[in-house]
DNA sequence: ATAAAAAAGTGATAAATGTCATCATTTGAT
DNA sequence: ATCAAATGATGACATTTATCACTTTTTTAT
């Protein structure tokens, strides 16, 4: 199965678009230009697996990747998702650290390979790219103690209703207030933390509470002030 | 009540003891000493609350901090603790958001602050210094990442167990075997994330089940093995 | 040293959530 | 276009965990 493919015209890939490379002065972009190497991937393929070693990290240019731990009995809980511009593998790099989590592509994708090396250098030589870099890091840190805190004392029914607004936020609505993105049952239960049976009854709840429409994988928000006062959302 | 003291002989800290420090030079070390002042705080004391702002990060010389979220409905859920040679508020400090922590102290004590600038300006002028504080956030998102995993999908027997071992790698076990650190229930309660009632049930069963001896908050811990495996805690 | 407050412990019970079995429906590969 | 595999849906039931009410014990402040 081919499901990786280089990409053509790879170099016209523009980094400078990208907010966190916004820090590096045109001769660095050049230099970590030239040593990317960018390419498409098909859903379903794996970028690394949790415990390998990765030597570099991928800036998202297109797609969604879901970035998952795998717990001790196989089940999966969905960390984050990357899009378009996002970082990945990053921390694992840094930290010199084995992957702690899987990435596997959700929606086909374009990545871009950071060798190591290249970022490594870097940082060192660019302390704004440094700064940036950590602040995206800390920030990331910020939301995974946070929902580890509505884990730990919400309800399931408030975590998925608080889930599909953090999607909202992630990917947007189309015009017609649907979820610009399509999981499964399963992939929703990953990210809540539940079974699969809690989130199907769960969400036949919220459609006959008039919350959502479903349509298959489709999802429709259309009373988000309920779902936020359901989710105890606060800003 | 006078819980804050200003520590005699201040400038005899020697922040090189410690390894986020290692990375500066003599002078950048001297500025940093010169810049900070440490203070003695007292159990109870609390350095920040969630939501404000601040503007420098502590280096803990001495004693035990808990650093931990208030979720909507009050409950505390407790990130993590720091210990001597551990920096708080330094996310916060880095990602230039209000504090998403409350820090409050365990054990009594000494703590140096460090002002941002001072902080900031040292990640910008040494490459190997914000190498080091980039790596500690990433190990400790890694952490938490793998925290988050364990709320959502073990037992909080397991979870239990689990914590028991954390809190021994943290703080060691004294000659005794003994937990080197005191918490209460309800303490315990808000790092697993469960009920008190359901902390106090589950000690005892340990108990009984010859896993580990209690006497008041102090905690043996005798048969490491089984709590392993209880926990599902692997390396 | 003593009283008040906080924490620990216990039982009864309710509520939330997971598990299992089964069948319908959709998706994806050939 | 067809068929196997994956996903979605639903009911019955078991299990886990939270909640409440209360008593005992320990800690803390004066």
């Amino acid at each position: 199965m081919k499901n990786i493919q280089s990409v053509p015209f790879s170099d016209e890939v523009d980094l400078l678009s990208y907010e966190i490379f916004s820090g590096l002065t045109e001769e660095e972009l050049d230099s970590l230009t030239q040593s990317m190497s960018c390419t498409l991937h098909k859903r379903g393929n794996i970028l690394y697996h949790e415990g390998s070693r990765i030597n570099g990290a991928y800036v998202v240019i297109k797609g969604i990747l879901k970035i998952y731990k795998t717990g001790f009995d196989g089940k999966e809980q969905i960390i984050r998702f990357a899009k378009d511009g996002d970082l990945i593998g990053f921390r694992s790099v840094v930290s010199d650290e084995l992957a702690c989590t899987t990435s596997k592509v959700v929606n086909d994708a374009v990545l871009c390979y950071l060798p190591s090396e290249v970022l490594t250098s870097l940082i060192k030589v660019n302390p704004e790219f440094a700064m940036s870099l950590m602040k995206l890091t800390c920030r990331e840190l910020g939301e995974s103690n946070k929902f580890l805190t509505d884990i730990a004392q919400k309800t399931v029914r408030e975590r998925l209703a608080e889930v599909l607004l953090l999607l909202m936020d992630t990917f947007d609505l189309d015009e017609d207030s649907t979820l610009q993105i399509s999981l499964t049952r399963e992939e929703l239960a990953n990210m809540v933390g539940t079974a699969t049976e809690s989130v199907i009854r769960l969400l036949s709840e919220f459609k006959s509470d008039k919350l959502i429409e479903l349509n298959g994988r489709k999802i429709k928000l259309i009373n988000i002030p309920k779902l936020i006062k359901i989710g105890n959302v606060y800003i």
